[in-house]
DNA sequence: CAAATGTTTTTTCCCGATAAAAGACATTAT
DNA sequence: ATAATGTCTTTTATCGGGAAAAAACATTTG
């Protein structure tokens, strides 16, 4: 079997939504850049469309026929990668209860369970190492760290340094720098957001992470900036798993989120600063609610 | 040819000098534990040390019959885990100049070359790239981003962030921790590497990686420990390919060491933030004056 | 009967092979 | 002569297999 054609079943998803809304296509290295695939593949992708009538090619000319239909879609679990299959399998595993800290993961169990080989059981896992969820013994088996409260401190601990200065060299740049009008748009969208809050609350966790990175890539250091990949996929499953008063939780951060960007945009570091730290301290307390461990303190 | 037996052939070498020590060897679980292997291999191993005449084995029985002679020891490059040999290999490519930022990583044509597995390769990859010198292009290849001078300050502004933090939980430890007592062994070590710098400057760097690591820990933060690891790897080659007034650098550091010791062993606050600065300081000028950049303006 | 040894099973590590995808080169069309 | 298409080559992603090492189970020994 040894790879499957997902790169090319999203790819031609994707270029099927094209089609909506144009009579011909641009060319090959054209459609390539569009879809983000090499010019292989987006031949594979015309062939088939011209195979099942979507489009007439010939050559140069790419004329589209008629517009696609939901069948001449790739179904969508066909289109993700073998690595998005294993960690959300993974984390099912994970979050489904009784995976408590010690506990030994063993690669070929969960190559056999979820029907791939080991090879690519083990690239994930040294991938997800850098969670810090996961640990490995050399020459044996994985050990599983646990998703505890210790984790979660540890997790925000680093999130809040990085932020702060993030923030404060956020500040700090020039007024021509165009992270301003990205800041602007950002804004934009969060007060739509808020105006819509009843219906869209739960977009808010994609606008969350993107108005995060923009700040976290301020620092202009590529530790801090990776680090955010960490946060992001804690707080992706945590979204996930801990839908209670989800619709309050976000109302509250988006109005933080606001504030947080009036601080910035007045350049005044003690603001940012204090915004800054307002919003991290309900974002990790939001973490640690959905935590529940025995014997815990209240804070 | 699938897996080396590198894991024996280094226990082995190991449990040779055990030989000169006893008359007879402990239980095959007490040497399991000793030399860090499972009984299995622990059992390759007596079996070879009985053929060899090394010792007598039967059952609980195990007498040393002669010493071991250097003959007996497996080449020490035998020894070596294949991740090792990829990655001295590849850090040896990256540092024998022409390793300019923006080259691409040939998975196929590095396994080649060391004559090894792709699958080793990529692993070897994937783990190293949380050190932030390469990127991954999805579904292609790699990409080194070089060993800049940007790197270096990206990577000490974490490490200062990091270090000043755990100096200062360290501090702030109770008396009866026994970090203290890894404290005055670390010091006394380090007076008796400054009286004997002269001849044994060449040791620094391995009681430097102690020294930070047992404050690191300090923290309790698994994400600060963990970068430490990208620190030492950064500064192991450094040490490597640097070699110039490295006497006279390591006799400033093993001054700084002993200051930053003493003001940690005051719990003034003040004091240790002072000298923690201090060395970190240095630190990053030793670092950065061993990464010749053009248009590069002194510091 | 607890701890060691002896034996068997399972897992990890690593390679080679193969289809998908990317990339390079050759040819054609505007 | 530039940019597209057509064709061929190389590289990446992934699997299955096999030896090394670990782990589990069974038996013996003090």
């Amino acid at each position: 079997m040894s790879k499957s054609n997902n790169v090319y079943k999203d790819a031609y998803n994707r270029g099927l939504r094209l089609l909506d809304e144009t009579q011909s296509l641009p060319s090959e290295p054209e459609l390539g850049t569009l879809l983000g695939v090499s010019r292989t593949t987006v031949r594979t992708i015309l062939a088939r469309m011209e195979e099942t009538g979507l489009i007439a090619w010939n050559k140069r000319s790419k004329t589209v026929l008629r517009a696609p239909k939901p069948d001449d879609f790739f179904p969508e679990e066909e289109t993700d990668t073998l690595a998005q299959i294993i960690e959300r399998s993974f984390m099912r595993r994970l979050l489904a209860g009784g995976a408590e800290a010690g506990m030994q993961i063993n690669e070929l169990e969960l190559a056999r369970e979820i029907g791939v080989g080991t090879t690519s059981v083990r690239e994930f896992l040294i991938r997800f190492s850098r969670f810090g969820l996961i640990e490995k013994r050399r020459n044996s088996h994985w050990v599983l760290k646990g998703f505890t409260r210790a984790f979660a401190l540890e997790l925000t601990e680093i999130r809040e340094m990085f932020e702060i200065r993030s923030a404060a060299a956020f500040a700090a740049l020039p007024q021509d720098s165009p992270v301003w009008a990205d800041l602007d748009r950002l804004e934009d969208e969060h007060r739509l957001l808020a105006s819509e809050i009843a219906t869209r609350f739960n977009e808010f966790s994609e606008l969350d992470e993107r108005f995060h990175r923009l700040i976290h890539r301020a620092s202009h250091n590529r530790f801090i900036v990776d680090f955010y990949d960490v946060i992001a996929m804690i707080f992706h499953y945590h979204y996930q798993w801990n839908k209670a008063q989800e619709r309050e939780r976000n109302e509250v951060a988006v109005g933080e989120h606001l504030a947080y960007i009036a601080a910035l945009k007045s350049r005044d570091l003690g603001k940012v600063d204090a915004a800054c730290r307002k919003h991290l301290k309900s974002a990790r307390n939001t973490l640690l609610t959905s935590i529940p461990e025995i014997g815990r303190i209240a804070s």
